[in-house]
RNA sequence: GCCCUCCUAGCUCAAUUGGCAGAGCAGCUGACUCUUAAUCAGCGGGUUCCAGGUUCGAGUCCUGGGGGGGGCACCA
């Protein structure tokens, strides 16, 4: 029985750790049944006594964290936490008997507990659980973050995303509104008869987009294998199959840089519909992105802080279907001010917007002045249609115009959210098509391999089709209005932190 | 990979020209049965990211390294 000052915080918690089993109860707790939610609890208020009332509130159970201590003398207010909400709790050592107050007296801030009581409302008109009896259900053995602030330093959220999601709920409810997202996604795919497959993320040849790979190895096979960087290969042979509504949605890697908008490993949702087209995608897209921002919070209009930490003033956009749908030359017209089928006058403009042009295919340029002079301007939501054919190897060319694929990208403030085709199912061309592709590149910027397989599928009949690619990670950005990648995706890429102290390194 | 920038107590942040490293929260002791980031009194808490250098003196200046953030490039 040690009184000797303690300033270690994690000592003062393992010595009230210790303190807990003193009093034989158990602080990693047990299983702890028929609790309620607390915003279900919240929700009855209107039931809940009234501070002069004879009768007590329902009785009520509750399981949670600890956010807020306030002691006062024989009463200890605290406040609990579970994911959805939280709500006060009255603790008086009368109310609640000399043994689960010696309990109250251990508890810390972030200490696991579970509460039987009444509901009711204090004499300051706060809704509040009176506890009767307390269920320790696990020990915290390091301070939280500061009950205020919260953790804010984005690195430590990162990594610490434990820390990140109980101290701060703005970020819990954005990773359950991705959840919301993604799982809306499915239930329209679903209820439209597509069926969710899951390809091979580990293959011999990464096809279906131009990135680099990530090289993995094989033992018993004595094989480089690639991790995947697009669903779409795979997703077409099982058209070919018979497999007529098809989807995955799943990740890929990309061996490139890390930015605000690219973590290496994100999610792709990729859905092919036999016998539709690119119209046909256009239409799916908008019930899915709909129906997300709907599950979200049931409103079509989002305010938007576009860049970091809102320097810009927010956006609202309004994504109620239909969205317009405009072509890609007349856009480039529109806002470009030049006319693309000429190519001296997109050379020109896009010199003039200091673009490098020299070398380079007409076609490439127009690329780029689209990249550098529309994209920014495209607040949206709007599907750009009809793509130059040869910026799309995999996408069939319009009826009579073999300059024009059928494709269309979703744009909402400048970012791509979703990329569509109507799918090239003619082998001869595609096999063509890709061997152009391949020429210019040199032998490391891999994927730089024919995937017979794939060409041979297609010679079995693929049917025509409509195929569609969503970003998950940025439609979540958007729709959560979230400025990072890296705050919608749990545990973003991190270089490993550099281990002080410990030895042998 | 390149450029800019940041790293101080468990957490959130201060520290003037280079001059004794501070506050709030959290923690500890005490008071308090209706508090709301409770309050009041008292107490403890630092490898200033790491390694060098300049200097009488470095959190601050210089060099190198680590990690983060923003931008460029690559891409979605």
């Amino acid at each position: 029985m040690s009184e000797e000052k303690n300033d270690d915080l994690e000592a003062v918690r393992a010595e009230k750790l210790r303190k807990i089993e003193a009093l034989g109860v158990d602080p990693w707790g047990r299983r702890f049944d028929d609790h309620s939610a607390i915003a279900d609890v919240r929700a009855r208020a209107p039931e809940a006594a009234q501070p002069g009332d004879e009768v007590p509130g329902p009785r009520v159970r509750i399981a949670g964290r600890i956010m807020l201590r306030r002691v006062q003398g024989n009463v200890h207010f605290l406040e609990l936490r579970d994911w959805t909400g939280r709500i006060q709790l009255f603790v008086g050592k009368k109310q609640v008997g000399p043994e689960a107050w010696e309990l109250a007296k251990q508890l810390d801030l972030s200490d696991l507990l579970g509460v039987d009581g009444t509901l009711g409302f204090t004499k300051t008109g706060e809704l509040t659980v009176f506890a009767e009896s307390l269920t320790f259900l696990g020990k915290s053995l390091l301070p939280p973050p500061e009950k205020w602030h919260g953790l804010t330093d984005i690195e430590a959220r990162s990594r610490m995303r434990y820390l990140d999601l109980f101290s701060n709920p703005e970020s819990l409810q954005t990773f359950l509104g991705r959840s919301k997202i993604v799982s809306s996604i499915r239930r329209t795919l679903e209820s439209r008869g597509f069926v969710e497959i899951e390809g091979p993320t580990m293959q011999s040849i990464a096809g279906g987009a131009a990135a680099r790979p990530f090289v993995t190895h094989h033992n018993a096979l004595g094989l480089d294998l690639y991790l995947r960087i697009a669903l779409e290969l795979h997703l077409k042979r099982l058209l070919v199959g018979g497999m007529e509504r098809v989807f995955e949605l799943g990740r890929v890697y990309r061996n490139e840089g890390i930015s605000r908008k690219h973590n290496p490993e994100f999610t792709m949702m990729e859905a092919y519909q036999a016998y539709g087209d690119y119209h046909t995608m256009m239409e799916l897209t908008e019930a899915l992105i709909g129906n997300a921002i709907l599950a979200v919070d049931g409103n079509y209009t989002r305010t938007i802080h576009v860049g970091p930490e809102g320097e810009a003033a927010p956006v609202t956009v309004d994504f109620t279907p239909p969205w317009p749908r405009k072509t890609y030359n007349e856009l480039v017209l529109e806002h470009a001010g030049v006319d693309p089928a000429d190519p001296e006058a997109v050379k020109a403009r896009a010199e003039s917007l200091g673009l490098e042009t020299a070398g380079k295919d007409p076609v490439v340029i127009l690329g780029e002045l689209f990249e550098e002079a529309v994209e920014d301007q495209l607040v949206g939501p709007v599907f750009v249609i009809d793509y130059p054919a040869p910026l799309c190897p995999l996408t069939k060319r319009k009826a009579g115009r073999p300059e024009i694929a059928e494709r269309f990208e979703l744009f909402v403030l400048g970012m791509e959210l979703a990329n569509a085709y109507t799918e090239l199912n003619d082998p001869i061309l595609q096999e063509q098509l890709f061997r152009q592709q391949l020429a210019g590149l040199p032998e490391e910027e891999s994927m730089a391999k024919m995937d017979e397989d794939f060409i041979k599928a297609l010679k079995h009949a693929m049917p025509p089709a409509g195929g569609l690619g969503i970003g998950i990670d940025r439609l979540c950005m958007l729709l959560l209005d979230r400025p990072s990648i890296r705050d919608v995706i749990l545990f973003p890429l991190l270089r490993p932190q550099s281990s002080l102290g410990s030895v042998g390194g």
